[in-house]
DNA sequence: CACGGCTCAGCAAACGTTTGTCATGCGACC
DNA sequence: GGTCGCATGACAAACGTTTGCTGAGCCGTG
C-alpha cells in the first residue's frame, strides 16, 4: 500500500534562516573570522573601519544572526542561568524570577528554570541537567537540609548561588533574608501589644528558614516573658492545607487558646484562618494572627494580615547581581535582608492582664 | 609595577567535568561514534549488547554528562522552549510556567524565560534573542494588536504558540479562554440578581483579552436591558493603580454610581475596591464588583471577591503540550478554555426596582 | 635604504557531538 | 563453495563559531 504524498516534508519552504557567519563573509568578499571580529564590539578594533562598516552592511541585509549554540560550544560560555525553584505554583517565586532576570539580562543571558517539588532526586536530575546544558551559574532557591552535598558538589563545577532559603553549614554564596531576626521582631510585637501566651505553626524544619524563624521567635519571647505553647507538630510542606491541619490540632489540644498565633508563611496563616472562620471565632478580637512574607493581596485580606515582609524582588535581583559578578571572576559578599514587620489589622492588643 | 601574582588563575583545580564521549571512546578502547550510540537509546540497537554494558560501566566511572551544547549544534535541537511573558511580576505567571514545564519537561525540555513588559521593542529584542539561541518553539503570553507580524514572522522560523492572551486575526495555534463567554456570564450574572446599570473598568483595548471581554459583556447587557454607563477611559496596563485611576473617574463622573462594576481584571478590581473604600462606600451593599482571573487569594479578601475563573496553570499545561505535538510534526488543534464564573460575596441583588 | 613595528586580514585548529557511509567478519543459503 | 546479507563498529564529515598564529603591506625612524 502506497503512501499518499510520499515527499510532503517539503512543508517549510525556508525553516530556519540559514545565513552564516560563512554566507556573509563570503558575500562581503572576507574571511568568516574577520567577520567574527568585525561584529564583537571587543574585538572589532582588529578590523578596518571601512570593512566594519561593509561587513555589517552585509549582514543587515542578508539578515544575519549569530548562532548562539555554535558560539557556545568553541566559548564555553551559553549566557544561561538556571534557576532552580521548589514550586512553581507558589505565587512566590514570579517576583524572584523578576528580579534575577532584570539583574542579569543586561549581559544577554536569560533565567533556564526548573522546579523540584522539594525532592531530592529530582533536584539532583536537575542539577545534572543543568550542568548538561553547560549553563554559566546556577541560582538555586530550593535548598533543604538534605541537600547540601549534592549541591557543594555541582557548585564546584558551575558557579552557584543559594537563595531565599538559607543552606545551614555551607560556606557557598548566598542572599538570602535574616529570618532569624524575623522571628524575634514578630515575638516583640505581640509582647508590646500585651500578648502572653503565644503559639507558633511552624514550617518543615529541613527548610532552614523555618528553624531560624521559629529560634528568633522563641528567644525573644522568652525574654520578654512569654510562654510558648507548644505544638506538636509541623507542617510537612509550607502550604494552605498544612496550615488548616496545624489550626485543627491546636484548637483540639490548646484549651484555652493562646491569645496570638505567628504562622511561619502567610501561606500556613491562611489556612489558620480558614479554619479559625469555620469555627466561628474573631481575628483579631479573640486571637491575633501574624503571617510571614507579605505576598501580594495579603494586605486585602479581612482582616489585613499583619506579616514580615519578604522582598522576593530583591532577592532575585541580588542573586542576579551575585552571579554576574561571579561571572567577572569576583568573589561578592553574601547578602542578608533586614526582616521588617508590616503592621495590619490581624493583631490586635490583649487585655489578659 | 608589576602585578602581585600572574598566574593566580589556577584557582578552579578541576572547573567543568572535562570527560567526554573521546574519553570514554578512548578508555572503552571503542570509537566515539560508538558510545554515542550505545548511549543513545534510540540506537543502541546497533551496538553489541555484551560492548553497550562495558561502555554504560566505563560512562558511569567516568562520570561521563553529554554536552548538550555539542549536541544541539550538531542535531539542530536544543531541547529549550522559550517562554515570553509581559510582566513577570503578576503573580498571574507562575501557574502559566508551572503547567508549561510540567508539559515538556518528559522530553528533556526546559523553558527559558523572558519578559516584554508590554514593549513591542522588548518583544522583537527577544524574540530575536531566541532565535539566535535556537530555542525549539516559542510561547508567547504577551501578544499585543501590533505585535501580530512579527510574531508571525517568527513562527515561520520556528514553531510558536499563543498562549493566554489571543492574537486577533492570526490562525497561529493557540491556546487561550473564551473570553467574549466570560464577558457574558458576568452580565448575565448581574442581570439575574437585579442589577439595571452597571458600568465596566476596561483594560488596555489592544491586549484582546480586553475588548473581548467588553463586547462579550455589552451585547449580553443590552439583550438583558442593562443600560451600561460609559467610562471614557480604559486602564494604560491592568494594574492596581490603573483601577486607582478608573474609579476615581467614575466616581467624578457617574451620579449616581452605577449598581455593579465589572473590573476587567482581579487587579483593576483591587485598585477600585481602594478607592470605593476610602470613600467610604460599601462593597456590596452600595455597589457589587466582578474582578476576573480569580488568582490566588482574592477568595480571601473582604469581601470575597465574585470573578471569572482563569485556569492558568491549565493554558500552560495546554500550551506545552501544544508545542510537543508541534515538533513531533502534527497539527494539534487550537484550545479555547470555558470560562467559569466563581460567585463569592462580592455583589449582592439589587433592591433597585 | 633597511629594518622594526603596527595594522589588517587570512588560515586553520579547535569545541563535542551526531550520522551517513564504509569495512570487516560471520553465518546462511543455494 | 561462492555470494549475499546482516551485525558490528570504525571513519570522517559536518554543525557555526572563536581565536592564536602567521604574513603581507605600510609607515616611520635611524
Amino acid at each position: 500500500m502506497a503512501t499518499v504524498f510520499p515527499e510532503v516534508v517539503v512543508d517549510t519552504p525556508e525553516r530556519r534562516s540559514a545565513v552564516t557567519l560563512q554566507d556573509v563573509a563570503i558575500e562581503a568578499g572576507v574571511h568568516p573570522s574577520t567577520v567574527s571580529r568585525a561584529l564583537d564590539p571587543a574585538n572589532s578594533g582588529r578590523v578596518r573601519e571601512a570593512t566594519r562598516v561593509r561587513i555589517m552592511e552585509v549582514a543587515n541585509r542578508l539578515g544575519y544572526r549569530p548562532h548562539m549554540v555554535a558560539r557556545g560550544l568553541q566559548s564555553g560560555r551559553t549566557a544561561t542561568v538556571a534557576f532552580v525553584a521548589a514550586d512553581l505554583g507558589n505565587t512566590f517565586v514570579t517576583p524572584i524570577i523578576h528580579g534575577l532576570t532584570g539583574a542579569i539580562e543586561g549581559g544577554g543571558m536569560m533565567p533556564i528554570i526548573a522546579e523540584t517539588e522539594d525532592d531530592h532526586n529530582r533536584l539532583t536530575w536537575i542539577l545534572d541537567h543543568m550542568l548538561s546544558r553547560r549553563v554559566d551559574a546556577i541560582v538555586v532557591a530550593a535548598a533543604r537540609d538534605g541537600d547540601r552535598e549534592i549541591l557543594e558538589a555541582s557548585a564546584r563545577i558551575v558557579p552557584m548561588v543559594i537563595a531565599a532559603r538559607p543552606l545551614e553549614g555551607s560556606a557557598l554564596p548566598h542572599v538570602i533574608q535574616d529570618d532569624h531576626d524575623g522571628g524575634r521582631i514578630v515575638a516583640e510585637h505581640l509582647a508590646s501589644r500585651g500578648h502572653r501566651r503565644v503559639v507558633q505553626l511552624k514550617g518543615p524544619s529541613d527548610v532552614a528558614n523555618f528553624p531560624r524563624r521559629s529560634a528568633g521567635f522563641s528567644e525573644a519571647a522568652g525574654l520578654a516573658g512569654l510562654t510558648e505553647v507548644s505544638l506538636d507538630a509541623e507542617a510537612d510542606h509550607p502550604i494552605v492545607s498544612e496550615g488548616q491541619r496545624l489550626m485543627r490540632r491546636l484548637i483540639e489540644s490548646a484549651d484555652p487558646l493562646p491569645t496570638a498565633i505567628f504562622a511561619h508563611n502567610d501561606l500556613i496563616a491562611l489556612g489558620a484562618l480558614s479554619v479559625i472562620r469555620e469555627r466561628g471565632i474573631s481575628v483579631p478580637d479573640d486571637v491575633s494572627l501574624v503571617g510571614y512574607n507579605d505576598l501580594p493581596m495579603v494586605g486585602h485580606l479581612s482582616p489585613a494580615l499583619t506579616t514580615v515582609r519578604y522582598r522576593s524582588r530583591d532577592v532575585g535581583e541580588a542573586a542576579g547581581e551575585m552571579i554576574v559578578s561571579l561571572l567577572r571572576g569576583e568573589s561578592p559578599e553574601s547578602v542578608c535582608l533586614p526582616a521588617e514587620l508590616i503592621e495590619r489589622a490581624s493583631v490586635a492588643s490583649s487585655e489578659s492582664e
